[in-house]
DNA sequence: GTATTATATTTGACTGGTCAATGGATAGTG
DNA sequence: CACTATCCATTGACCAGTCAAATATAATAC
């Protein structure tokens, strides 16, 4: 017996499959990768940040985390100390030479998404994310 | 000045984090990678397939395609041969172990996804498909 | 019929995510 | 005050994707 895979079923790899497209077009349109300009993203709107807090906010694991930071400092972007009242934690925080430089990411970041969703109406931008978001806490608990 | 983020600008983060969480859940929840189950997919409505049109349809990477099967055809599941009229094409076919055992997963997909969805109304499992669709479209010429 | 070009698969180097284990620092408890 | 818990960051091992280069075969052009 032939028997074809519902829509439902195929929601979960037809999303698989276009993040993976997106990723590396991103990184070629924006020269940067997508998970760098979230972190950077992240600090542009504060002074400070844990590590750790920076962590749960992007929603990536902790060991990436620590090899992209260490990337973006080596490369003048971002600067890390140690919390002087509590040595476990380390602060992060955009340098200047960062705080310049993501400005022209974001010019970037939103050419892509601006074509990306070009036929778009501002409603179908909001319920996407808003599906997204459903999706995201009904799995969370697994 | 301070400056915040906009949703259409977030969507791109909320996308990666999303597929980010997905994966290794879906993963443990039935037993086999996204990627995988998807390839298996593929055969099961299938007799005999090129390889690289099985790679046009999953829409990976080549070289990820090769090392599937390869560890897939090692546990059993699936069969290669080369086509006798063109050696270079391989042609790719589940095993009768490959047929049963993909059932299985389906129904752990299944519930996967159910679970996923679980207030998703049937237009709105398609307006996600729809919206992922066009997207896909809107950035396939980059 | 050879030389070129194109196609299919494979391999290797690299990136970015996961988990599990480690090390150092703090907090809580007897 | 020890002793145990916990927390934070890091490291290592692994998996899955990318691209680019290599290989082998087929098709095309002269």
């Amino acid at each position: 017996m032939s028997c074809s895979f519902s829509k439902q079923e195929q929601i979960l790899q037809q999303f698989k499959g276009l993040t993976n497209q997106i990723s590396p077009k991103f990184e070629r349109c924006t020269g940067i990768s997508a998970s760098r300009y979230e972190l950077l993203s992240q600090l542009y709107n504060t002074e400070e940040i844990n590590q750790s807090t920076l962590q749960k906010a992007v929603n990536i694991d902790g060991a990436a985390i620590t090899r992209h930071l260490k990337q973006l400092e080596t490369s003048g972007m971002v600067a890390r100390r140690r919390n002087p009242d509590d040595n476990r934690v380390i602060f992060v925080s955009l340098t200047e030479e960062g705080r310049q430089r993501i400005v022209e990411y974001r010019k970037e970041n939103m050419g892509f998404v601006k074509q990306m969703l070009h036929d778009f109406t501002p409603e179908e931008v909001d319920a996407l994310s808003d599906m997204m978001e459903r999706m995201q806490t009904n799995i969370s608990e697994y």
